[in-house]
Formats: structure tokens, sequence, C-alpha cells
DNA sequence: CAGTGGTCTAGACCACAGG
DNA sequence: CTGTGGTCTAGACCACTGA
């Protein structure tokens, strides 16, 4: 298992952070013209191109908007958005941006044979082991995510028994797998709750629900874990922004 | 109104283009090696710095798979997937990934009242103007998406009676209100189909529908149109990448 | 008109994967 | 080691906005 190192962060990473950090504290309120391009290059120090890749981030979030010829100003309507796709997977960050506490519930971490399904999209052979890790992410002490991972057991480093069923699925497969995400498949949908279901979100049968199903693939494009996910979309709002290209 | 000009297209956006064709074409086919950023640049006669903002945005579709002191590589696993947000307002685009031919039937177009909601969401006052559209997207035929779009009237250079309803809401608000979208916020839920919509799709009522809200945007972050759709998401999957940043 | 963001270039150095 | 993509610079010209 490789240790972590610490590299310098790069330089329009750090910049996007600080004008992100700037515009949630209010130094650049709401509504409010950003500084030149120009003046942001001389204020940090560095050159023009730099400057514009960090604002390019914000804008595709959609927490500024660029106005050719006149500047560049804060978005004051993007509070409580998801700026991506984050929200179909990132549960912890979806229950916050609602106003929420977090916290996530272990319910079972076992393992188990694939069925074919499963088998074919996680790319290993049907029966092969997986670990089924089941999960409730809870919204100020509600019962709001309900969440069922399926990892290949052959692309664990660590035993199941280890595994704490408490963390994040992005710290999980770093911890475990030593694995990086490169990309997110994911297929939303509606349905019923079924009785299994409704009793652990504490709801009553027969509600719609959304459904979240998803595959995440790494840097090789193999697929690393699977997930379906159900949550009462009356409570918590998946809201996205999409800036336009 | 003012006459749309045709100007060259930037040599970035081009670039982006022909990569997409040539990766849709099989002339780059799925799973193998780009050409290297240097032999790209030499190809097209441009700097470094346009074929990889060009590259980028097709990482970002998660179209290719970038890999540091490698290569670039075709994502062979992207097909019948949007590649961005545009599923949830782009239905035409939707319903043609997902394998079917596209046609749209407009129901009503008619001026009404806007309620204190809708005057909210839109920025206008309650009971000020709003034309509403009905409209059913075709999936070969079948109904498979059903929307309602409220535009404030005073936003129309038209007459509401001129106003086309078979066209995709972005035409409709190029050819009549000359506006451009800069971005937009929607929210996805799921609902039992009422018997009203029910009755539309052609479906048995209290079905698991999904549901999508959103509005647009124009760059001067004043809404232009608010939208509410329905469709069976067992018909017409929504499926989304995500690259991960 | 001056100042803004939009596009593009040429070149540099680095980190990383493969042989 | 070579060649790949990742980061960054300095400077140029253009298109657009508002005064």
């Amino acid at each position: 298992m490789s240790i972590p190192i610490s590299r310098p962060e790069p330089v329009t990473q750090q910049v996007n952070t600080i004008l992100r950090n700037r515009i949630r504290d209010n130094i650049y309120p709401p509504g409010s013209r950003l500084p030149s391009e120009s003046y942001l290059c001389e204020e940090f120090g560095v050159s023009r191109a730099t400057i514009r890749t960090a604002l390019t981030h914000l804008a595709v979030d959609g927490l500024v908007i660029r106005k050719q010829g006149n500047g560049t100003f804060v978005n004051q309507r993007i509070n409580g958005v998801q700026t991506n796709f984050g929200g179909l997977w990132e549960f912890g960050e979806l229950i916050e941006k609602n106003g929420f506490s977090v916290s996530i519930r272990s319910l079972s971490v076992l393992q188990r044979s694939a069925t074919v399904m499963e088998a074919k999209e996680l790319a290993i052979h049907s029966g092969d082991p997986v670990v089924e890790l089941k999960r409730l992410f809870y919204a100020d002490d509600f019962p709001a995510i309900y969440v069922v991972n399926l990892i290949p057991t052959m692309l664990l480093d660590t035993a199941v028994d280890q595994i704490n069923g408490n963390l994040s699925i992005r710290e999980i497969l770093r911890l475990y797998c030593n694995k990086k995400i490169a990309y997110a498949l994911s297929e939303v949908g509606a349905c019923l709750a079924g009785s299994g279901v409704a009793e652990i979100l504490n709801l009553k049968p027969q509600i719609p629900l959304l459904k979240i199903h998803l595959c995440f693939y790494d840097i090789n494009n193999h697929p690393i874990v699977s997930g379906e996910s159900y949550y009462d979309d009356t409570i918590l709002k998946l809201r996205l922004v999409q800036a336009w290209h």
C-alpha cells in the first residue's frame, strides 16, 4: 500500500479555492462584479491563463456568470444547489446542501457471490465473491438515503471485516482498494417504496422514491464499485445547475 | 430583431467537433489511443493549448480518458449516455440517445395569469400574463414525455398565436424572445402519475414517474422560462456520465 | 473610447508510464 | 531513457459593453 504524498497543489486550483471562499464569505457579495482578470493576475502574481482556468471552473459550476466586455459576476441564485453531478453519489454533500447534518450508519458488510447481472456490470465472473455494503445516510438523525454498494472482493487490499462502513465511498475505495475514481455512470429513475426499503427509511410503503443506480470506473476503465440508492425526494431535493456551453 | 450573423467558429470548437466525429465514425475505435497532442498540433496547425482545450471538453464529457505519461484513450462505455445535464431538458436528445426517433406535438398554447408561486420563480408579479405551452414528446410514435412550459408574455417579440409549439425550447426562445440561455437550474424528483398525466402518456394511473422541474436564466440572471416534465423512466433511461475533476 | 472577457500562440518545465 | 499528458507563462489580437 503506497503512502500518500502531499505534493504542492496546482496554482490554478489554489486560485479556484481562494475565489470560492471569497464568494462564500461574501467578500465578493452576491450579484457583485469580481475584480477583472488582469487585476487578479497581479494580485496572485500568476498569468492570465491561470486565472482564466480557475474562473472557467467557477462559471461551469454556475457560481459566477461571465459577460464579455463587462465583467464576471457572482451568481446569487445557487445556494443549496449541487454544482455538479456530485449530488448523484456524494450523498453526504447532498444532505448538507439541503441544510441537514450528516451521519452514516453501516447496516451490514458481508461477502457473497455476484449474480449474473452484477458480475456483468463489474466485469467479473458470475459467482465471484463481492462485498456488499448496506448503509443508511441520516439527515439530522432521520434516515434519509438507503444505499447498497458492491465491491469485487479481489480489489480489496484488506480483510472484509476490517472495512469501516461509516466512511464515504470515495474514502473506502482509497483506503481499502487504493483506487481512484476516474469517472462514473449513473442512471436516475423513480420507483415505489417496497416494504423493506420503506421500513428502513421509516416511510409508508408505496410512496414514490428516487432511485439512483451508479457505477464507478478507474483510470483503466475497469469497474470498481456499483451502487443502488433510494430516497424520498420530498425531504431531500436534488437540485442541479448547468451553465450553457 | 437582430439578424443572426455567422461568424467563423472558434478553432478550438472546430477541433472538438472533428475529434468527436472521428470517434463517432470509428476512425478512433473504442479503447484505442488517440494521436498524441503534439501530433494533433501539427495535423491541425494549431497550438497545443488549443488541442488541449478541445481534448479537455471530450474528457469532461467522458468521451475520452487521459492518462499522464501514456496517452488519451477512447472510452468505449459511453454509448447512449448523456454526456452532460442536457438530458434534463433536451428531451429530444434524451429520446434519441435511447434509440428512438423523436417528434413533438403541441397540445396547447394559451395565455393566462401567473400564480403566486410561478410569478416568484419567473421574477414577475402575481397575475402577470404568461404563455403556457403544453407539449408531448413522442418516442417512435409513443407518447413519452409530457412537458408544461411557462414564458412571461412580456418577453415575447411576437403574438402568442404565432408560436410554433413543435420546436425545441431553445429554438422557441431564440425565435420569439431573442434570448440566449446562460444557465439552468433543475430539480429531479419522483411522483405518482395523476389521472390526467397518466391519460396523456397512455399509462396506468399511480405508476411512479420521474418529474423534472427546471428554470432557464439569461446572461443577466433573469428567469426566461420554467418547465415541469413527467415521464416513465422504465421506457426512457436518464443516464449520465461524470468525469472526476 | 477604455476596459472587459474570448481566443490563440509559442515555448517552457514538470510528472509520469513504458520499454 | 523517450514520449506522453499536466501545468504555467508572457504576450498578442479580437469582440463586446458601457460611458
